[in-house]
DNA sequence: CCCATAAACTTGCATTTTGCAAGTCACTAA
DNA sequence: TTAGTGACTTGCAAAATGCAAGTTTATGGG
């Protein structure tokens, strides 16, 4: 009934947000998604190199909490793109606060430009 | 003359803030410190219940960041507290941006209060 | 004096997660 | 026929994590 199967370490939000969010890889996967990136080798181009089998892993647990879904975009053969759910873009607000501290205090930091789509 | 001595996997702020608080364990730590606590024993009766090497190691690398100093309360024997730095409190509109978000995903998460001092 | 307790860690080792390179599969275009 | 594209998977080494137990310096009680 629960839209988790994991085991929960406490019941403070913060902790349930790191069950999923946390790790070095899964937060950026998210931010390329909120600048308009939907494919695989489109994440795989983004300038910090995640390697392959994680980010078919991070995708698939994105999946699983409902913050993407995928989709066919073209069959035969057959390929998908990812797309953030509702409660996926509800992360903006997230990633803002992040990107205000980390601009002020590591001010050689530059955030990045939306991508555009065909 | 840099104040983080690792390599950055890129000059995106997500990406820099995630280098150092990427993880599953480095929040939940500046999460207490907000909450007010700030010895060693108080951060292992957290209900995550941290691993004493993971806690030593994170404490050590929020220090070498500068989002904590530790300070001696008493000496002989020596013990040590920790807090915030100006920037370590800066964290706090993330802390409130996942809260937000966490609270509205996940209904049965409460947000944990602060603790009271001596 | 002897023992238990306290605080803040450290150590050793097993398990899990990451990272890297290469391979697969199903087509399409040259 | 061969090369390329897109979305992955596989194998294995290296690094991070988790768990239990140990260390150090002192205080308080019997």
């Amino acid at each position: 009934m629960n839209n988790k199967m994991t085991f929960e370490r406490s019941h403070c939000p913060i902790t349930i947000v790191l069950d999923t969010l946390g790790d070095k890889w899964t937060l950026l996967v998210i931010r390329d998604l909120v600048l308009g990136k939907r494919r695989y080798q489109e994440f795989m181009a983004s300038p910090e190199r995640i390697a392959s089998n994680i980010l078919a892993n991070r995708l698939k647990k994105l999946e699983a909490a409902g913050l993407v879904t995928r989709k066919t975009y073209q069959g035969n053969p057959a390929r998908y793109e990812y797309l953030l759910t509702r409660k996926g873009k509800g992360l903006e607000p997230v990633l803002e606060a992040i990107i205000v501290w980390g601009q002020k205090h590591y001010p050689g930091s530059k955030r990045f430009p939306r991508v555009e789509h065909r």
